[in-house]
DNA sequence: CCGGCTAGGTTGCAAAAATAAACCGACTGT
DNA sequence: ACAGTCGGTTTATTTTTGCAACCTAGCCGG
């Protein structure tokens, strides 16, 4: 487990926390979220739910994945507040798994990886197309500057340290 | 190794889960993509060669991950086309590993993962601010529509089925 | 009221992947 | 000559997966 806090040399005996779960998870948001979700379940998971998805045999059987790593997950998920898990019957007891509003903020995340797994491997078109409701046409995932009201593109983008912890390195 | 081109698509009669190796690649961008960096390093990894972490030994001192695998997994993201492995000096033989454009284009789904992060984990402040390099302001991720030319709100967002595949459910 | 069916899991075990640590070859600075 | 760095590879050891079997609870038909 050890020690993202990369650079500080050595001080082999230091290490006063191990910290033995998260481990990578504190200077970075991305390291963060990916303690969450970063394995190769919880995000098909949460995009299975997404899509209407939300009992237990759906997601099993839509996906693949083995009953004892998808009742781990799900747990782990609504142990993280992703989701949670209300029973919608009563006479045959049965139980739906429903996003929270931390669960449903990743959207974002779900629209990029789509996004790039779309530019990048459908040859033929995209499986899934994001529309408006308004208007029908297809949506784009862009970053914008409030205050300039503008668009960005990536080469715009710099990024520096905020009030959580310090290290300035460049872009992104 | 890699399944995940899944290119033989000529059948297309295959039911919902047929697909017994790449599984749920076939009609999903999200698990293509999650395919290939749908583990718990790889996206970490290119984290770090954004911000200029490009040498085998700075990514593997900053993450802590195990040097074999911090090896398979920069391979298999060459093998991607995610990464390229140049030589940038002679003497002593050095490489470092560069993004392609694949790779950069992954950039929106890091800012969605660390936005993510940051919204709900970074207690006092998130640790890495991405601004604006004309104002210094900070930006935001949003969806927008290119032919109303307004940003969308989530509950705003409709999916249909795009050319890749049929298949249709509801929102997201 | 017996057997079978579905939903929603749990348990046990073998196989696969991750981790930790040792080792290596090319080079370099002293 | 000797210690040390870089970019890995090899070899154990530990953890996580995947698979199949099993379990519980309620219904359903006869």
């Amino acid at each position: 487990m050890g020690q993202l806090t990369n650079g500080d040399s050595n001080d082999p005996s230091a290490s006063p926390v191990d910290d033995p779960s998260g481990s990578r998870a504190t200077e970075c948001s991305i390291a963060a979220t990916l303690d969450i979700i970063g394995d190769r379940w919880s995000l098909l998971i949460l995009r299975n739910i997404f899509r209407g998805g939300r009992r237990f045999s759906e997601i099993q059987a839509d996906l693949g994945v083995a009953k004892n790593l998808l009742s781990d997950r799900l747990s782990k998920l609504v142990d993280h507040g992703l989701l949670e898990r209300v029973q919608y019957q009563e006479r045959p007891v049965r139980y739906q798994y429903r996003l929270t509003a931390k669960g449903a903020d990743l959207s974002p995340a779900l629209i990029a990886l789509m996004g790039w797994g779309d530019r990048w491997y459908a040859d033929q078109g995209a499986p899934t197309v994001l529309v408006h409701q308004e208007c029908g046409q297809p949506l784009t995932q862009v970053v914008s500057c409030p205050t300039c009201d503008e668009t960005v593109t990536p080469g715009q983008i710099r990024s520096r340290p905020g009030p959580g912890r310090n290290v300035l390195r460049e872009e992104l």
